[in-house]
RNA sequence: GGGCGCGUAGUCUAGUGGUUAUGACGUCACCCUGACACGGUGAAGGUCGCCAGUUCGAAUCUGGCCGCGCCCA
């Protein structure tokens, strides 16, 4: 085996490996509970993104450790059409080229949508594969593929039929970039800088002064149908109902008082532009005797239509907010400017500021699919990791809106409703009709408008196993498991899919969701494809390994919360790994070429010693520990376990003790334990972390006795074993004598080749004995020969250096021109003595006694004994080294 | 503006009523000891944000304050 663990050649071995023997194939027939998971499809927008890492490794170790349970398992893959996102990025592309994208003919704008639909998804599914995801490629899916085109369309029949899907004309969130509706979610709020205007409507009866308005938007004033002020408004109670006229205009129009208005804005007088704000739509709706003006901008927000006068026609609106003001104040209607903050609202995709605008579109009735999935939640049928996120999940599906699904975009599923132009007759149909059903004829116009992405991937779960078809997948996999993916999509996502579920299959999608946090750099700063801080997964993996960027984002910090990576959380995982391989090399090294694979656990005989008993005890708590985290999905609390037994239990600890045992290499029978106990702990760490860092622990496990083709089809080790307290307690206690005789020494600053004489002074007899029987232990960790165990009550070392601890003291001789100190004796006394007398405080205090538990009350108590105990014995040296002093 | 969450060593973090407060990274000292210097051994480093309260007992529960973050409008 290579002495450097080298992770490239190993990753691609073992993937190959994976790949020819079809590991990951889940089974068309299978038998028993299935573990499936439907893998989030990643938008063809882009590359993947570390945070993809996140959840791969996260949904890979529930994967891997399912499969090796031997259940039949299924992680489907597939990709997101992510209609908007796409048609930006392709945009985007072809202006660079000098294309406009909306010049094209459409089949050659689909033909580049497609092209670049096909890269993408390569370029994605090379991704995963290279992170070593137990991935069922064979059942990759689309969301545009023919499946899921049926499957849209079937839904959407579905809530057409039952009336959930509606045609409306509402105020909608318009990006006049794309020229297209976008829902609420894909709009977002920010503080911006703005400019507010003073403007003086004149009274329309020509007296003078008039009525002063604030408004950010002087542009709009063109599509004023009213000024509102709040009802108990005083100061503008007298105005109400006179009339003023509308500057650019020669309309007059009324003051009128409504509730939603803000007495504290600007002068609390406000224009009425029913056609391009939600809050005036709605004053405008409360008026039935107002009358709605004409549009006054078109798709791009370009000032248009009868009511713009002829020289501002096809001003952009931003333009014509300038030209207005400037107009105004010609006319001496601008009363001043003044600088605002105000929360502006942008479209998520273009960043386009979105034009609140009154249009006919598709929507979603969200209450009557809200209702159930809130129901499922609370009743715990699913359950959302970390349970926090219920609350918000409650909060946003409580306060549901409408979901506003049509767009008028290239990039996306065709709605399948559809006007027959002979007898107006309006239907949704599955199949793509021939003729009307009504008259027969086929003169047929389908709605021109295609589906918000979400409408189809909100059914991923069972649209990836072959919904609306009665699959063989979908009746063994479905409903999945769990859906793990990033928080910032519960509401796009996560509630959507729910509802869907409910909805279409009568069940819940999943039963767990588990959200994973935000990585944030070096810096920091949380990573996103916005800022593209993001390192290239391809780039990170060739560098470091697969397995050692999984296991950074695995360990140290919890997945769940948002953590940082970067450089040292993956060095951290590198040597992590390196050491595992190291463990993996020394136990090679002494295990025999004929040994058999472990089995079963090592038999403990006359042979075995208080380390393999301890070992096999660490073994099983660690085990525990994994399987009780996997369960609660804390998979960083698995991973740290594991951690910490690896490295600080096998390597430190039980490597280094049995080093002795095992060098000289006859077969002695405690060598043969020693060997046994140490394949056998460090096999089932093997199984233990292979969901973790697949292709190490394949690698190692291979060099080692197996049975069985591959790690990732071994079995998954079950409670062989239990832990054994009387050893751990037993080990505690001499790898403690350990710990205070090498402190000594570095206190003492003996040189690290010295192996001086050390004296163990135990308290009671069974420690002695237990001391006297690991003496050599004592002897090789702490590097001391000769070590003299005493009997409590014996005479210590003269001139010696000693610490005091529970269980007994350590001594050392003091090195010639060592210091005749022993300041670390007296702070560990004063430490003591604080304690102490902290525990005898509680118990002097009669409500203590009197109402704390018996057994807290008794714990004190022993606590003082052995406190007292041990200051005494403190006391003793100190005295002794200062008669020793004053009489050397 | 509303809601939710979080403040624990220089940094990240565990810890939901009784522990001498967990681990990792970083720092310092010594050591290239025969699996590993991507290592070993040891050490230093904490008023558990602040103030009050509840309790025999608070990092942990309650309230207020301060700071930070996120979501929604």
């Amino acid at each position: 085996m290579a002495a450097r663990f080298e992770p490239g050649p190993i990753e691609h071995r073992w993937q190959e490996e994976w790949a020819r023997l079809a590991a990951f194939r889940a089974p068309d027939r299978p038998r028993g509970p299935t573990f499936a998971l439907a893998l989030p499809p990643p938008n063809v927008t882009g590359v993947l993104t570390i945070g993809h890492m996140l959840g791969g490794t996260v949904m890979d170790v529930l994967v891997r450790r399912a499969r090796m349970q031997g259940r039949p398992t299924l992680w489907v893959p597939g990709v997101d059409h992510a209609g908007l996102a796409t048609q930006v990025e392709v945009r985007r592309r072809l202006s660079r080229q000098g294309i406009r994208f909306e010049a094209l003919p459409q089949g050659e704008a689909l033909g580049h949508l497609e092209k670049w639909r096909e890269e993408h998804e390569a370029r994605i599914r090379t991704q995963f594969e290279a992170a070593g995801f137990s991935i069922d490629w064979s059942r990759f899916r689309y969301t545009q593929d023919a499946l899921a085109t049926r499957a849209t369309r079937e839904a959407f029949v579905r809530l057409y039929r039952e009336g959930l899907i509606y045609r409306g004309e509402r105020m909608i969130n318009w990006d006049p970039r794309l020229e297209t509706a976008i829902s609420d979610l894909e709009v977002v709020h920010s503080e911006e800088e703005g400019t507010l205007y003073y403007v003086r409507y004149p009274w329309a009866d020509g007296s003078p002064g008039g009525m002063e308005v604030a408004t950010a938007r002087p542009e709009t004033i063109l599509g004023d149908v009213a000024i509102a002020v709040h009802p108990s408004d005083t100061r503008h109670s007298a105005m109400v109902g006179r009339r003023v006229r509308v500057p650019f205009t020669d309309r007059v129009v009324p003051i009128i008082t409504d509730e939603a208005i803000d007495p504290a804005f600007g002068t609390g007088a406000l224009k009425v532009t029913p056609r391009h704000d939600l809050v005036d739509y709605e004053v405008f709706r409360r008026h039935p005797d107002l009358a709605m003006p004409p549009e006054i901008f078109d798709t791009r927000a370009r000032l248009t239509g009868s009511g713009v006068p002829a020289e501002w026609q096809g001003l952009d609106r931003d333009v014509a907010r300038e030209r207005a003001a400037e107009e105004l104040e010609r006319l001496a209607l601008l009363v001043r400017r003044e600088k605002f903050r105000h929360s502006v609202a942008r479209s998520e995709r273009s960043e386009a500021i979105v034009e609140p605008r009154l249009s006919t579109q598709w929507f979603v009735r969200m209450e009557p699919l809200a209702a159930p999935a809130i129901a499922t939640v609370r009743e715990g049928r699913i359950r959302i990791h970390p349970e926090r996120w219920n609350l918000t999940y409650f909060r946003w599906m409580e306060s549901i809106q409408d979901w506003c699904i049509s767009r008028q975009i290239l990039w996306g599923h065709r709605i399948p409703v559809y006007t027959c132009r002979s007898c107006r007759n309006e239907f949704a149909s599955v199949d793509e009709p021939k003729e009307c059903p009504s008259c027969h004829r086929a003169d047929l116009a389908q709605d021109p408008d295609v589906l918000d992405t979400w409408f189809t991937s909100w059914m991923w779960p069972f649209l990836a196993l072959g919904w609306p078809e009665a699959t063989g997948d979908l009746a063994h996999y479905y409903p999945t498991k769990v859906l793990v993916t990033g928080r910032d999509i519960m509401f796009f996502w996560v509630a959507r899919m729910i509802m869907a579920g409910l909805k279409f299959t009568d069940r819940p999608p999943f039963p767990d969701v588990v959200f994973t946090g935000m990585l944030r750099d070096a810096q920091g700063r949380r990573m996103s494809k916005h800022l593209g801080n993001s390192p290239d997964p391809l780039e990170v993996i060739r560098e470091r390994g697969a397995d050692t960027l999984r296991f950074s984002l695995a360990f140290p910090n919890p997945i769940e919360e948002d953590g940082p990576f970067g450089r040292a959380p993956l060095d951290g995982a590198r040597n992590f790994l390196t050491k595992l391989w190291n463990v993996g090399r020394f136990t090679l090294l002494h295990t025999p070429a004929d040994t058999p694979a472990p089995t079963a656990p090592p038999l403990l005989g006359p042979d075995s010693t208080l380390e393999d008993r301890w070992i096999l005890s660490r073994y099983a708590r660690t085990r525990e520990e994994v399987e009780s985290s996997l369960d609660a999905f804390q998979i960083s609390r698995a991973a740290g376990a594991l951690y910490q037994f690896l490295w600080h239990d096998v390597a430190d600890r039980y490597v280094e003790m049995v080093k002795e045992r095992l060098s000289g290499g006859v077969g002695t029978p405690s060598q043969r334990a020693a060997r046994t106990t140490l394949l056998f702990v460090t096999e089932r760490a093997l199984r233990l972390l292979h969901p973790f860092v697949p292709h190490v622990t394949e690698e190692l496990w291979h060099a080692y006795p197996h049975d069985g083709e591959l790690l990732a089809l071994a079995p998954w080790p079950d409670a062989e074993l239990s832990p054994d307290p009387t050893a751990e307690a037993e080990m505690e206690a001499v790898l403690e004598a350990v710990r205070l005789l090498r402190n000594l020494r570095s206190e003492e600053s003996i040189a690290a080749e010295k192996v001086p004489p050390a004296w163990v002074r135990a308290t009671t007899p069974s420690l002695t004995a237990l001391f006297q029987l690991h003496h050599g232990t004592i002897e090789r960790l702490a590097r001391v020969h000769p070590l003299t165990i005493l009997a409590s009550g014996a005479q210590g070392p003269e001139n010696a250096s000693s610490r005091v601890a529970p269980f007994g003291e350590v001594s050392v001789p003091r090195p010639e021109g060592s210091a005749e100190t022993n300041e670390a004796l007296e702070r560990e006394r004063e430490k003591l003595i604080g304690l102490l007398e902290h525990s005898r405080e509680r118990l002097a205090d009669p409500g203590f006694r009197a109402r704390a538990p018996p057994a807290v009350v008794r714990e004190h108590e022993t606590k003082v004994e052995e406190l007292a105990g041990r200051i005494r014995r403190i006391d003793a040296h100190l005295s002794r080294d200062g008669s020793s002093k004053a009489n050397p």
